[in-house]
DNA sequence: CTGAAAGCGCTAACAC
DNA sequence: GTGTTAGCGCTTTCAG
């Protein structure tokens, strides 16, 4: 191996010509305990064509310079026949500039975010870019740490899509700030959480709200694109549309209360009910983990307590996730009660995979793949739209 | 800013000393055109810190050398104070080894693959491996093209979980070995499509196989650690326990024949039914799209000809996704049967989301997200198990 | 224990 | 049009 090096090396142009001799012995691959480096580089490339290093670059890659038509042919058989293939580190570490796009995910197993991850992908991918996924395992205390490696990959751009909380630490706002001042385009996946809803009626429970909403997280930060989700104006014409059925009665299974998305969600329902002159009963917003389970759990206490002579069954029943929703329909089922007819179930996000629940799901549908693909775009620059709404679909579970 | 690089440059040392005069004017930043560079560089915290470049570095990164504690500490608060986080870029190029490890996969919006996503991401975090995906949208015309981008990342390790379709093109193959040629680890996700299946019986459609196995696909390059599933002999441990069940005549939503794992589900089914004397009727293994709808479809085909007076409806179907039993589930349905006591149906996969589906699925449940971690570590070489294997739930679906 | 300096693979001035 | 060479930000010899 190091015979090998020494040949290469002795045709190796050291900047220090005469005084370099026995260094030079050992050249590439060369240097102790280094892991091998075997590929082959552009060198190996613009010796084999007999061009200069220069050339060979210009050939291969997008230069403004033109390269005679000659040298370029040969360039590219060379590189065709050594299997080249240039190394993007290195590019990026020379240009400055890198064709990365760091998309952070809560939970990249969740078909929400894997919806939005498949977006990201393809319209990243559009712009030439590679994503790099790095997900915070729903952990927020994990997102400082993550953030600290995506800003070490130094990406072009960066998307958000976190299970933000009420009352974030705000080590990430810094990181953030940290990313867009190295020159990365940040979006972040927000909600309407407050105000930007026109439904009118003051939100029930807004004094639940962030104490500080202008110092609420990542979208607060300066060069941050925000891509506004409506969870909370989709939610409040989930609620209209329902009383239109003809619905009078609701509970809503709330989930986490500290998640700003379900918390939108909640705040919108309630208001779009109170538009329509609809309240909500004290013990009829349910607060309980942000899965199926906790959707089987909510359901199931609401269930208890009517049976215990508490308060009457309501008649509908908004989950603020479709999978938090199936869960209700279980824990219905499970008391012997009919879903849909006894008591109907509303959800949110229209998962497609659960197309097939019966009865079909009544839910706000969020068209993901789009979401992440705008948000890539608004990371990039180059979209201007910030906002996107939700779209009410009735099925069966809801119908009287 | 000029006058800020000439600052810098006055102290920069250029290997050709005395001759660099009025080049140097221009520093960092200083190169026309280029994006701006403005993020904190080793160098920067190194002259805080009053210390040298290489001090600062083995300061930060865990160097064999050691450094005094209290330039130790010097350094820790200069880059504290200057946000300083490390040029991971730069770091690969130096060392010469990336901290990167790239999954492939065919689709991140698919659950099967979100799943393994979500274990690889996880396992390749405990390796300090920052994981970039990328997606082939199920278009083998793509895998060419995104494995070019994929060794241009020089992945320390990478993981491929593909469609794989029988004959593919080996433009991949060469890919994969040009990876293994440049030192990553390369795992692949793979089916035990020929041989090693100890169900005994010949299988049936042995001659659709591939002609040859061994030049099969990726699984064949020397130096990549396959990681087999066994789909072929958890279908035939299925179609084993639907016959003790009681079941009789079966069919075969066979899904897409050419993709391996359809096909190995399709070939241990029958071989199952084989080993336990049952045989298939010619036109009981209907082939359709792998998807939802495709199980709608070939499920609604096999109604069809039943009502048309062909073939009598069998007592069990076996579709190789969940999903498709999905989709099967929904074509009973709406034709008035009620699954799971008129037919049987079971699936492959036990996706989660999936859990509450009525009637509740028998299928054979794969542990998603440990076969995305096993993967990763087999690809980094430190898991010797080279097969995972699934378990067969039975459940409403198939109950007589 | 520390610093100077030679690279890593590639790009982009700057001369020719 | 092409070659030379100074960098990019970082690591790691090698000599103190």
């Amino acid at each position: 191996m190091t015979a090998t090096g020494g040949a290469e090396a002795s045709r190796a142009s050291s900047p220090l010509g005469i005084l370099a001799t026995d260094r030079v012995v050992r050249g590439r691959n060369g240097r102790r305990g280094m892991p091998e480096r075997n590929s082959v580089t552009l060198a190996d490339v613009a010796k084999r064509a007999g061009v200069s290093l220069a050339t060979a670059s210009r050939a291969l890659n997008g230069s403004a310079r033109t390269v005679r038509q000659d040298s370029l042919d040969r360039v590219h058989a060379a590189a065709l026949e050594l299997r080249y293939s240039a190394n993007l580190q290195a590019q990026a570490v020379a240009r400055g500039t890198t064709t990365t796009l760091a998309l952070v995910v809560g939970d990249i197993a969740d078909p929400y975010f894997a919806g939005i991850a498949a977006g990201a992908i393809r319209a990243a991918g559009e712009a030439g870019l590679v994503v790099t996924i790095t997900s915070t395992e729903g952990d927020p205390a994990r997102e400082a740490s993550v953030l600290g490696v995506v800003s070490g990959l130094r990406p072009r751009a960066v998307v958000l899509a976190l299970s933000r909380r009420l009352g974030a630490s705000d080590e990430v706002a810094a990181a953030v700030s940290g990313l867009v001042a190295a020159g990365a385009g940040v979006s972040a996946l927000v909600s309407d959480l407050v105000g930007a809803d026109p439904v009118g009626a003051d939100p029930v429970g807004a004094d639940l709200v962030g104490a500080d909403p202008d110092a609420e997280g990542v979208e607060g930060v300066r060069g941050v694109q925000p891509l506004v989700i409506r969870n909370r104006s989709g939610a409040a014409a989930l609620a209209g549309a329902l009383v239109e059925q003809g619905h009078e009665s609701f509970a809503l299974l709330a989930g986490d209360p500290q998640l700003v998305t379900a918390r939108a969600r909640v705040d919108g329902f309630v208001a779009g009910l109170a538009a329509h002159g609809v309240g909500v009963p004290d013990g009829a917003i349910v607060p309980s983990e942000f899965s199926r389970d906790g959707g089987y759990r909510a359901m199931s206490s609401l269930l208890d307590a009517a049976a215990a002579g508490g308060p009457a069954l309501p008649r509908c029943v908004f989950a603020v996730t479709d999978l938090m929703a199936v869960g209700a329909l279980a824990a219905i089922r499970d008391r012997g009660l009919v879903p849909g007819a006894d008591v109907g179930v509303a959800g949110f996000d229209d998962v497609r995979m659960l197309a097939d629940v019966v009865p079909a799901l009544s839910t706000v549908r969020l068209p993901l793949e789009e979401i992440g693909a705008r948000a890539v775009r608004r990371a990039l620059g180059v979209e201007t739209d910030g906002a996107v709404d939700g779209e009410v679909v009735l099925r069966a579970s809801t119908a009287r």
